[in-house]
DNA sequence: CCCGTTCTGGACCGAACGGTCAAGAAGTCG
DNA sequence: CGACTTCTTGACCGTTCGGTCCAGAACGGG
């Protein structure tokens, strides 16, 4: 009966995302978001709701895709150790992931004061992933690449600050070497080989 | 022979300081900045130039002050691996300062890439970050703190990373407890004791 | 005491902001 | 095929933005 979209959402959600990726929050104008997309003010309101809805929307979107990646690469690594490591060194690893950073970690520290829906979704975010972490970290002491009597959870935690400051170190413009650098040493402690 | 300032440049620098911290870059009008500091667009454009001129030399003020104070500290720490403790757990510590997190990594959060200098100017924060904590640790590996085959240089970084993750993390709005948990977990492995 | 210089406060500017709305296009179903 | 519903486009709104500028105040030097 109604008439159908001519866009679709998820692609929407996908290109408006990079501009909130390189510019912030706050320094994205609505022109930008509808070059962006191509939609009109109109499409764009009627479909996300205003600015922050849509923002909102994006964060999630990332945050959600973001854990199922995370997942997706625990499944099929082939040990757990394995997938830690790759997560701490995965920021250090491209010249243009490193300078761009993470929406998350951009934003929240862009807007986690004024908007304490960023700030709580940052929380949930970083739980999920901490969660991942302990299980990686968990099966990697079953199988012997991690010490048994450390507490997996506390250590995924310690491991998600590192991988956080490898991440706000790479936005700097540092170089990939001095970034791996930094990934390598860190995993070096925070890991060190059982055998 | 000219009129004197009325006001006192460091004063409104300081002012000014608080309402970039808290808004960001982007999100802070002229308007809340002739609030706190008290004075007319006049003065403010006469003193300091635009916007942007005002925010850099707020940020290289920051900055200085900042290294400044990190020195003092290491000086007056009874051991070196004393201040770097205290370094990493410092983020976590008080409620209003974890959510505020850090006005450097803030800023170059949302700015890094639509102001090079800004990415810049962390860059050279972050190296003199490092310098202090390279001392910090040679230190402690004189002073039988810290393995004396470290790589005291590498170690700083990954213990500049870990502490830049702790502040990320606090901006998130995480417990104080948390936060202090992956603080000390990060740290027994970073600087393992060596007796 | 007066001149020269600088500082101050705010009026003012054009542009850009986020957001609204209405008119028309485009589908779907009876 | 016509009617109903939704979507699209872009003109339009008031506000706020960063920035300029000027008239007058305030001070120091001669």
């Amino acid at each position: 009966m109604p008439r159908p979209r001519e866009f679709d959402e998820a692609g929407v959600v996908a290109a408006v995302r990079q501009e909130f990726w390189d510019k912030g929050y706050a320094a994205t104008s609505l022109d930008d978001l509808m070059r962006a997309s191509g939609l009109g003010k109109g499409s764009l309101y009627g479909a996300f709701g205003d600015k922050r809805s849509l923002f909102l929307r994006v964060l999630r979107d990332y945050d959600e895709a973001n854990d199922r990646m995370l997942r997706e690469r625990l499944a099929a690594a082939k040990r757990g150790v394995d997938f830690v490591r790759d997560f701490v060194r995965g920021p250090g690893s491209d010249v243009t992931g490193a300078r761009r950073g993470c929406l998350l970690a951009n934003t929240t520290a862009e807007l986690a004061m004024s908007m304490p829906d960023v700030a709580a979704e940052a929380r949930r975010s970083y739980e999920a992933t901490t969660r991942v972490l302990t299980e990686a970290l968990d099966r990697a002491q079953r199988e012997g690449d991690v010490e048994a009597d450390a507490d997996a959870e506390e250590l995924a935690r310690a491991v998600l600050a590192a991988q956080l400051g490898i991440v706000a170190l790479g936005r700097t413009g540092m170089s990939l070497d001095e970034l791996a650098t930094a990934a390598d040493c860190a995993l070096r402690r925070l890991l060190p080989a059982t055998g």
